[in-house]
DNA sequence: AAAACAATTTAGATAAGCCTAAAAATATAT
DNA sequence: ATATATTTTTAGGCTTATCTAAATTGTTTT
């Protein structure tokens, strides 16, 4: 059993990592975590005697197939939690952050298993991101955005990038939801700005910034 | 804002002196809370500072009106996490005061707003234990136990006194369970045992202990 | 009222998690 | 290759919540 604090630098570090696929720095770390290198190095002492990660002085962390489950699994409870809260609690998606950053710490096994039957298993998150299964096996997807679309392309938005409160009540106001089907109108070279059309309703121009943070799934011409 | 663990000194605080209506010793609260003596002083003492209790060397402790509403409001979300749990997750009423016991730190009045209008306003947790309102106003009732009656009076099951969750189980095995109509057959002097009658079917007899923590409401004769 | 006993507080430590400032190691630029 | 800059670790402190052992206060008993 670990405390909460040694749970958020193992979350930290795999999320991390999951960007490089290789070893976490100190600053990193005390950066996604907003506290000190110093304080950094003393927990990854703490962690790798517990063998929940790697680590070698000045050679960052990584870690162990132990400490990687454990993250996954707060990962799986984080998730589940803003899925009961977007789904039965009315919370908007962009509300649910910080309460499933307390929610998550819950240690219950019954607890969550239970959650997730009650929800009905439910694969993705309010935000599109993939819920890990009991056994911690998460799917990845492909990470394409609507920037990787060309003129004339279309997809399906099934996720975002960034989790910005701000961004996604930008995206509520648009109409620009998970399940919104998008079709590239037009690219403006000045700025790479983006003329899409959503569901054969209305025609916006999203900035470049926007379409990068918005993953789709690419829809077959017709 | 507090830590977990003053929430958890403010709480013992309160439930140990609704049993007597005023101050709370050391020791009751070190009892309680499995902690030493020296302890409770410590915190007794930085409780006091924070204005959320009244504390004089050696004369206990008694809450204040802040530290009091804080510790209604605990018991507010211990309560209806109790009743999420058991209407909605499956756990039996014995399988979720631990996990509520966590639950119930869990600060967000919006999450703990919206779980009371999800679960419809409850008014009582699976255990028949008053749910405080959001203003923190607490029904209690009346705590006569079935060792109050007489033969031939009848009342019905409102809650149990005794939480532990062997007494749980015993009772469900035995079908006695909250809203149960009980009739006082016969009491035998020899250990004070009572045979009753549950709703129209099964005679059984119970013991002095179990009849004293099986709080009712009693029916009129008819 | 004094002695004996019980309850409570104080003194002094410990562990977790954090901090600042200084030292050491590593990376980068000339 | 050396100097400079950056990153990371160490040293030394602080706070919170614990503990044991000793001292103090309060309560009972004789
Ligand atoms: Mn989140
Ligand atoms: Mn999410
Ligand atoms: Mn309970
Ligand atoms: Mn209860």
């Amino acid at each position: 059993m670990q405390s909460f604090t040694e749970e958020n630098y193992l979350k930290a570090i795999y999320t991390l990592s999951t960007a490089e696929n290789q070893s976490v720095s100190t600053n990193a770390i005390a950066e996604k975590l907003t506290t000190k290198a110093s304080s950094v190095t003393d927990m990854l002492k703490k962690l790798a005697d517990k063998k929940l990660i790697h680590y070698e002085k000045y050679q960052g962390a990584e870690l162990t197939r132990k400490g990687k489950k454990i993250a996954i699994n707060i990962i799986r409870k984080h998730r589940l939690w803003e899925v009961f809260l977007v789904n039965h609690l009315n919370f908007k998606w962009d509300e649910v952050h910080d309460v499933a950053e307390e929610l998550e710490h819950i240690n219950s096994e019954k607890l969550i298993d239970s959650l997730d039957r009650f929800l009905n298993f439910p694969q993705f998150d309010p935000h599109g991101d993939p819920i890990p299964d009991k056994e911690g096996k998460v799917y990845h997807h492909k990470e394409i955005s609507v920037k990787d679309l060309r003129v004339g392309e279309s997809g399906i938005i099934v996720g975002v990038k960034e989790h910005h409160p701000d961004f996604l009540r930008y995206l509520e106001n648009a109409e620009l939801l998970l399940g919104t089907n998008i079709k590239v109108l037009k690219i403006f070279e000045w700025d790479n700005s983006i003329k899409i059309k959503c569901d054969k309703k209305q025609e916006l121009t999203i900035s470049e910034k926007v379409a990068g943070n918005l993953y789709i799934k690419k829809m077959l011409k017709k």
